[in-house]
Formats: C-alpha cells, structure tokens, sequence
DNA sequence: CATATGCATAGGCATCACCTATGGATCAGA
DNA sequence: TCTGATCCATAGGTGATGCCTATGCATATG
C-alpha cells in the first residue's frame, strides 16, 4: 500500500542521493528510511535505486517517479491548507440556519459583517421559516441556527434563548390603536396573517392561539398570505388588522403602511428568539461566529430575553 | 500524519454518507473506518462529519476538503500507473552502456529495435568507449552495459562474454594482405591506431600488446587519431596500415577505404564483447530486454564466443 | 593498508490498524 | 407507544508496522 511517508522518504533520498543525509533531513534513523524505500519499492514492483556501496543512485525508474510523487505531496499539502484556511476562515462556507424573518432583524448585515472581516468565506442563510430550520437541524444539514421557538421545549435540541419579541397589534385604523388589545378584541377584529403553509407550526401562531385559548376563544383568520411583507401591505390599506413581532413592525410599517401603528396585546405576549443546535454537540468556530454575530444584531434592535 | 488512507475512507463515507457503507465497500469492519475518520478530523483539527444519531452528515469542511482528497488520490493513482507503465515499456527510459564502436555493430538498428516494439519508451545509449562504462557502471550510474573487454577480469563485475570478435590487419596494399599478418611483420609496419585517449586502457590495443609481447616485441604506433573512421580512411589512402576489429572492418573498408581489404593476424588474436553488471545484481526488465536485444544483433555479425 | 562512510540486517519496543463484541441513539412500523 | 432494525461509538485483544540501537559488509579515501 502506497503511502505519503514512503514518497517523502523517497523525495529525500533522491534529492540527496543518500539515505542517512535523507534520514538526518527528516529526523529518522537511516534504517527506518531504508526500509520506507523498500517498501516503496516493493509495492511499486521496481526498484527505484541501486544500492552501489557507498551511496545509491535513482534508477531511471526513480526519475520517472519523481515529478509524480512531488504532485502527491503537493496536493496533500494543499488539501491541508484549505481545512486550515476554513478554521481560520479565511475560505470556506459558513452555513447558518435562519427563520424567515431574520432579514428584518439585519440578515443582510449579519451577512455582510462577516463578509466584511473574513473576505474569502461563503455564507449561506438557510431555512426560509424556523420549521424547516429545525428540520434540518435534526437531520444535521444544519449545525446551528437561530429560530423562533414558541415554547422551550424542544426534543434533543439545545435552545438559547437570545431575546424576546413582544407581538404587537398592528392596524390602520387608529382608533383600534388607542388602547392594548385583549384577546376579546382579538377574537372579533378581522386579521390577515403570514406563514400560511406553516400556519400550524409557526411560533407567533401558536402563542397566539394559546392567548385566545386561554380566555377562551377561538382564533378566526380572515385572510392568510405567505409573506409578511403582504401582511403588512394589506394592513397598510386598511383591508385588515393583524399581529406580528414588535421588530417587525418597526422595520416595516414605515416602508409599506406609512399611516398603519402599532400597539401592544394584553396581556403582552412573546415570541421567543433563540439559538438551537443539537444537544451535547461541540460547535465549530464558524457556528460561534454566526450565534456571536447575529445575537449582537438582533440585540441591538430587541432586547435580550 | 494524513494518509492517503485516511482520504480513502473519507471519499467513501462522503458518498455514501453513512460509516458502515463506506465499510462494506472498502472492505473492513465499521469501527475501523470510524477511526480513520476520527483520526484524520483530529489531524486537520476540523470535524468532517456530523454524528447525527442514524448516519452521518458532512460538514461544509468537508465539502471543502472533498475535492482536494480526490486530488490527492488521482495524482498517487497517477504516480502508480506511471511506474507500472515503465515496467511493462509502455513508458520510461530505457538507459544502456554500449562502447563506442557498437554503433558499427547495428547501435541504431538496437535502437529502432525498442521504439519499435515499445513506442512509448525513451533510450539512452551511453559511454563512448569501454573504459567509461566500465566507469559508469562502477558508480552505479549504469546497471548494465555491452562492452569490449581485454581480459575476462574485472573486480566485483558480473562479466557474460557475448561474441569473440577477431582482431584483423587491414591495409591498401594488395603485397602485404597475401599472408596472415605475425607479430613480428606487425612490429615493422607503419600502423595508425584508433582510440589515442584511451590507448592504454582500450582492449584491442591490451590484446595487440599482449601479442607482441609474447613474440619479443614492442609495438610502435606511427600515427595515433581517436575515431575509427579517420583510421580506416587513412589506411585506405595507403598512408598505414591498422588493426581493428573484423567487424569493423566488414563495416567500413567497403564504405570509407573501397581499395583495402584485411586479412587475419598469425596467431589469431579476439576481442571479447561481453554483458557486464555489478555481480549480484538483480537485472532490471528494461536491462535484460536491452540485453537480448543487443545479442542478438552482435550474434548476426560475428560468431557467438 | 587503515580509517571513514554508507547501506543492510537483526532484534526489540511502542504504536497503529484491524478485528469482534457490545452499548446507546434513532428511525420505521406494528 | 413500544419493538426491532439500523448505525455509530467504545472497549479490548491481536497482528502488523514504524522506529530505534547495534552491528556487519562493502566501498571510498588518505
């Protein structure tokens, strides 16, 4: 069987036409580098030098053999070198998993700040909601991430909680904003909501419904859309109300309902920002790049948990 | 250390992205290529795959470092068909000892003969008289070579006579060819003698010296030159006579001296062609084709020894 | 001819690669 | 929800391998 250390033995040797100089080279007896030749020699099925005396002499098999070896180690060499690019990030791709809304807390700076200080990296955001995200967390496409979680539970998976979203009441209408809605005024307004696919599993879903539930109500959707932005927009023509996480609105309303508000719930509810990855699991430089990063990001816009 | 080993079981774990399957296909038992993994993710400092509970999934290190193993295995792939190919001819150089005159003896007819029957190989035919192959193959710069030796003496050489090659007067004067030539006729002619660097050590001129030693004679050269051809065409100009070998003479009287003819020395004297290698050798497949090669074509020119 | 140099061999020790057996975690199906 | 199957990790044992020191043999050198 071929190996790495019979070619750099061998490179030595024929470089200085000796094996006790190859062997002084690599910091080996000469008997240890005597016998990494024979059994190059060996597995090669040719003798690479003759043993004349005093010295030996490359046979023309050797030459042949040479420029191949040195591309051996050269390529071994290389591979080591782009791993130890990727610890240090200086090439490399960085997967982070994100939930969908993430662009509105920054995603696109977060990408950029890393962009910015490791100039050779790839980054990839994956995961268009926390669903998917978790998804692929327990399939371990995905080392970490940071998602909406609605309650902490979560099986096998370490959660982190980074901040608290407050979800606010969003309208048009300001006389609906004068005042924190209830549940009651919940259950009756007429509301659009995003994340349709993921109605079910979606985080400010489920505390909502468990805010209705608790005083006894029903939630009752009037018009479902996939994107928030949509959402916002229909909110912002006064076609319907509805709820979202407080940092949402802030980054939104401005830009696509400019005469819409917000106000907050009450009782406040919470969505919960947190970083998930698996239980027990060791975390790569690059993962607690992304979780320093985006937790300084999101931070900065709400407050931590 | 990284082994070429290692990036085996990486490549096979990578595609099949499962340890046990890598496993089957390489052979071994699951723990095995566990550890090969294990210890080449210790070794580049970077963890290559994601134990996630049934299977496991590379990480972006991995996606990264793919390739260059793939590179690394190509290029030892490589290097081992390279030396294959040399040891059935298909590439390689072919390197021989040969005296200076053995192109009179069909050198590049041995030549033709190996780019022939193997197109891909490159021949060398070195040393442009006995003495430096002898040399050659003293420092191991040769493995083997056809020369013309004096005696069947020479220290720690493997020596097999190939032909006996006669010693011949050649002149242009039809008087003196009527009769075999004696030492004592030859002590009186007016030689010219080829090989004048190498007068004291070249076989012939060891042979001629003998010869007349034996009768009570000391040889005297008149004219010294150093390639065969300048000899024979001054002999065919009748300024001298000479002594070569019959072979050379068949060869070159009709070409360089149409007027000379030659005629056998009283008593005989032989050249003897022989195989020569370092003793104990084990003769390389590129050595002993030459070898054949070289025999067969002396053998069709003068009579085997 | 004596000395120095360089490779091969021998014998011993530590490490490594590989094996089997087994345990823990997860996934699929009853 | 439980059970069996699957898959990886760990443990422990065995043989091979790598490396060492000591030594012998051949060759070059003064």
């Amino acid at each position: 069987m071929l190996s790495l250390h019979q070619l750099t033995c061998f490179l030595a040797a024929y470089e200085h036409r000796s094996l006790t100089r190859a062997a002084e080279e690599l910091g080996y007896a000469q008997p240890s580098v005597s016998e990494q030749i024979r059994n190059l020699e060996k597995s090669l099925g040719v003798p690479l030098f003759r043993r004349v005396g005093r010295g030996v002499v490359p046979t023309t098999a050797a030459d042949t053999f040479r420029p191949h070896a040195e591309k051996v180690l050269a390529a071994a060499d290389d591979a080591q070198r782009a791993v130890t690019s990727i610890k240090s990030f200086e090439t490399g791709t960085i997967r982070f998993g994100m939930f969908g809304v993430a662009r509105l807390y920054g995603g696109a700076g977060l990408v950029a700040d890393v962009l910015e200080r490791y100039p050779g990296v790839r980054v990839e955001l994956v995961g268009r909601h926390s669903r998917d995200v978790q998804e692929d967390l327990r399939r371990g496409r995905l080392e970490a991430a940071m998602i909406a979680v609605a309650g902490l539970a979560s099986e096998g998976m370490a959660v982190t909680p980074i901040a608290r979203d407050e979800l606010v009441y969003i309208s048009a209408d300001p006389e609906r904003l004068k005042a924190p809605v209830t549940a009651k005024r919940l259950a009756d307004a007429t509301l659009v909501m995003p994340e349709s696919t993921y109605r079910d599993v979606d985080s400010a879903r489920i505390v909502l419904r468990r805010m209705l539930h608790e005083a006894g109500l029903n939630p009752k959707t009037r018009i479902e859309v996939e994107d928030v932005e949509t959402a916002v927009e229909l909110v912002g023509r006064g076609l319907a109300d509805s709820v979202t996480q407080k940092g949402v609105a802030v980054q939104l309303l401005p830009r696509l309902a400019p005469k819409a508000g917000w106000v907050p719930l009450r009782p406040r509810v919470y969505d919960t920002l947190a970083i998930v990855h698996r239980a027990g699991a060791t975390l790569s430089p690059a993962a607690r790049l992304m979780i320093e990063l985006a937790t300084q990001r999101i931070q900065a816009i709400i407050p931590p948990a």
